[in-house]
DNA sequence: CGATATTTACGACTGTCATCGAATAAGGTC
DNA sequence: GACCTTATTCGATGACAGTCGTAAATATCG
């Protein structure tokens, strides 16, 4: 229940998210490919760990368009949702649908242990 | 020291196998990123129910050469193991060994039903 | 209203990758 | 050895995807 005074404070009754499909008409194949990429596995595990986060709270080593752009794909593959807050947008992951629709998955990558070091020492 | 009979034996004692990598030194976007083709995909679905597969034997939508360079990269991805057996290379999925390794992430992905049909009817 | 912060949209470049066809190598058979 | 089957490798091509910069949209603050 928010009360809000004279500062700004954000009202909470009717939020709105970004539109996102339902994950019963997502193929695995389509999650797959959004979790194969390098950037946006970072996105996943940092949302995993911190919850909510945003274009520029995450923290990945490309620009902020690029972020948009990766976290637009990981929204329209049925990984993460995204509610409007005042300036910034804040997404999510979708745990539990996605346990729901694929069990074990987004669990078994996010519990997935970093391989053992130097594949080959060049 | 081959021992051959009249008619065409193989001999099991010494299988030779394709190099494959070391799942301990394998990072989970790597088995992500060769699961995220179609084909690729496919083709392990085929490998689960058949158990094992050679280049002309999997039905896949793509040409004999297509499928070769498939094989070779979920093969060096450590998704599967290939073994020469007389003029044919037979793989099967080291699902035990990925299991180990991604513990719930193979069966996940195997276990996964499709979308409910028509996600836009155009 | 102006100024700033946040994010997306658009256009362009670049690199990667899936695909094919032809050539090559290796096994088995006659 | 000749021949066929099987599979890989190579080069080329075409499409897609990740990246960036800039512009545009929206919201917050003064």
């Amino acid at each position: 229940m928010k009360d809000r005074r004279s500062t700004g404070m954000r009202l909470s009754q009717t939020e709105t998210w970004l539109p996102q499909p339902d994950l019963a008409r997502v193929d695995v194949g389509t999650v797959l490919q959004a979790l194969s990429d390098p950037v946006r596995l970072r996105i996943v595990r940092l949302l995993d760990a911190t919850g909510e986060g945003s274009c520029t709270t995450l923290d990945v080593p490309v620009k902020h368009s690029t972020v948009s752009h990766h976290l637009r794909t990981l929204r329209e593959s049925g990984v993460l949702a995204t509610r409007l807050v005042g300036n910034t947008r804040l997404s999510r992951l979708r745990k539990d649908e996605l346990e729901r629709r694929f069990p074990g998955l987004l669990t078994s990558v996010l519990a997935a242990t970093p391989p053992v070091a130097t594949p080959e020492p060049a």
